[in-house]
DNA sequence: CTGTTAGCGCATTCAG
DNA sequence: CTGAATGCGCTAACAG
């Protein structure tokens, strides 16, 4: 392997000027600049990671801490890695994967002061979170995805749930519907402090009583047997339910096999909006699923891109982002039965 | 931040006794090694990792290639990459995340030789992958997980598509079915050199052929809607199909669709039997899929493992592996109309 | 069993 | 605009 001493001596300069060559700090002129970068180009040369690492106090490496073993990584997850991985590169840093839960916080410290990574990315944040708390004490620069119940000087990004529930309150209220169920999370995930569980239901029954609704909200387990139950007790409480607005893309499929197998016709006689769903998930019902997608590209792009304003610290720290999961047409919402679909007696408050 | 030169002054020995007694490298009397473990532990001191990087040549970075952009992180994969970052963190080693396609091994070459990783993890490999050749010639230690056509000297794990295709084939013969297609990955991935495409359907076709019976096999693309046109074209060209062993995820949901469509029972009139799929697709469907899955986590380990035993380079190189898909019971698959579970008139002649 | 020392390859300060 | 020299924090000889 070349070093940058090879490059100096072919190219007849000094070892320092070939690094501010390649860095730029340091003004080069055009002639020995380009000896310089032939030498380069006929060597080959691509400077040592771990020597510019120590010299620079930078590893030009992020850290996506995801317990993966543990949740699995569904299509939002993993269209966020990705779009997360790929922004990492373009600006020329890696990725790397941290495989941590809300309890390993010591070993989140102690990584974090090996000085491998020089931001970290912090999914699954639970609404109290203690390895936030061992990344702000350590005073490494990170990004959450996702809040913990108190945001203040916690730089994050993360779905908008109060808009995405809203706006499909809207969209549904638009078709007519007056009687509308959410199918949310497990219990389960409200006692880890999920924090989308909350959120949604706060923002779900928000919308619907700003709009004079009674919201009729359940927390449901990822199974579609626990869907089929759902589907049940949701119409015992309210019979005249005339859609589903789901989150809990496992038990959407249990909800549609019982109505089907009710006799109840989708969407003739029950609409169902399955929101922060991963893409393809619609298309994998028949009929195809109506979705509001989770933003896990964005969410990936503009979580490193947070995290890398505040490493270089010279960019003012942006404000937190919030984003909403995007309707994506599908053939399972309809107008509700016996209404027009823009008979629209109570306006939105709004 | 502590040095290791902080450590040995408090602990009253030399910077080298702390780094043998950190390594193990060297014999340290229990008496020292306490005392520097107390130092240690009252700095909390944590080793730099650029340091020792530069110093041992060794970053304990492994790096995984796999273009995610493109091809999305489907259940497998995730299972794959979750396992795999597991293994390597159990073993000191960090994953990194490089998403390069095919056509990007020169890029792949040049991070090689920035000396971020020990080692490479290489996915998504083509039956003629460039990025191979670049790695085999860098010298850098490398696993691919899936095989290119000749595997001669090349280390790597891969599911067993022969096994897994003959499993499928017998685990069908044995409920009495004779006449059954293959639903194969798309025109698309095979032009691109994808090799599981041609493996399967090589290990479907002779599996069938092995037991005297008549392979149908389609490429079909990855929709709901060409899985349904898949069905018509395999019905008229063999009217008397039972089953279906499917290896498309998307255009399994097509042909869901369009057999129940139809007024065929799954499994009463057709089984379907869906192979190399990612957990929990078979629960979306309803009946719920008899399912082959794939070893994502298990490819994971192994492949990092023997990754590992590469770099040390002390293990002796393991022969390369293969592994099957288990057989996930669900319920869409069922005993030949018509015939005994059991009634097998040509035994297998295997 | 322990100490001393010379780099690893590069960024950066100080001279010119 | 360029060169020489120092040190980042650690590993691994070399010397006792």
């Amino acid at each position: 392997m070349a070093t940058m001493q090879d490059v100096a001596r072919r190219a007849q300069v000094s070892l320092s000027t070939v690094s501010y060559a390649l860095s730029g700090t340091r003004p080069v002129s055009d002639a020995t600049r380009r000896r310089i970068e032939d030498a380069m180009a006929e060597l080959g040369y691509q400077p040592n990671a771990m020597a510019r690492g120590l010299a620079s106090r930078r590893s030009h490496v992020l850290a996506l801490i995801y317990p993966a073993m543990e949740k699995g990584l569904g299509g939002t997850v993993a269209e966020f890695v990705s779009s997360a991985a790929e922004t990492a590169r373009e600006n020329g840093y890696h990725l790397v994967l941290w495989p941590f839960r809300t309890t390993q916080a010591p070993e989140v410290r102690d990584l974090v002061r090996q000085g491998m990574a020089d931001g970290v990315l912090l999914m699954e944040v639970a609404l109290d979170d203690a390895r936030v708390d061992v990344l702000h004490e350590a005073g490494v620069p990170y990004t959450m995805i996702g809040r913990t119940r108190d945001v203040t000087d916690r730089p994050s990004v993360d779905i908008d749930f109060e808009r995405t529930t809203d706006d499909a309150v809207q969209h549904l209220v638009d078709l007519g519907h007056r009687h509308v169920a959410l199918v949310n999370h497990s219990q389960a995930t409200a006692d880890d402090g999920y924090a989308p569980t909350f959120r949604a239901e706060e923002g779900f029954e928000a919308a619907m009583r700003r709009r004079g609704l009674e919201p009729v909200a359940l927390r449901v387990d990822e199974s579609p047997s626990a869907g089929r139950d759902a589907v049940a007790t949701l119409l015992a409480r309210e019979p005249r339910l005339t859609a589903f607005v789901t989150m809990n893309e496992i038990a959407t499929f249990g909800v549609v096999a019982e109505l089907q197998q009710r006799g109840v016709a989708i969407p003739g006689d029950m609409s169902i909006l399955s929101i922060v769903t991963s893409p393809g998930v619609g298309e994998m019902s028949n009929p195809p699923l109506t979705t509001m997608h989770a933003p896990g590209a964005e969410l990936g792009r503009l979580g490193v891109q947070k995290l890398l304003s505040l490493v270089d610290g010279s960019r003012p720290s942006t404000p937190n982002v919030l984003i909403p999961c995007v309707l994506e047409p599908g053939s399972s919402v309809a107008p509700a039965a016996g209404r027009a679909p823009d008979d629209d007696p109570e306006p939105a408050a709004r």
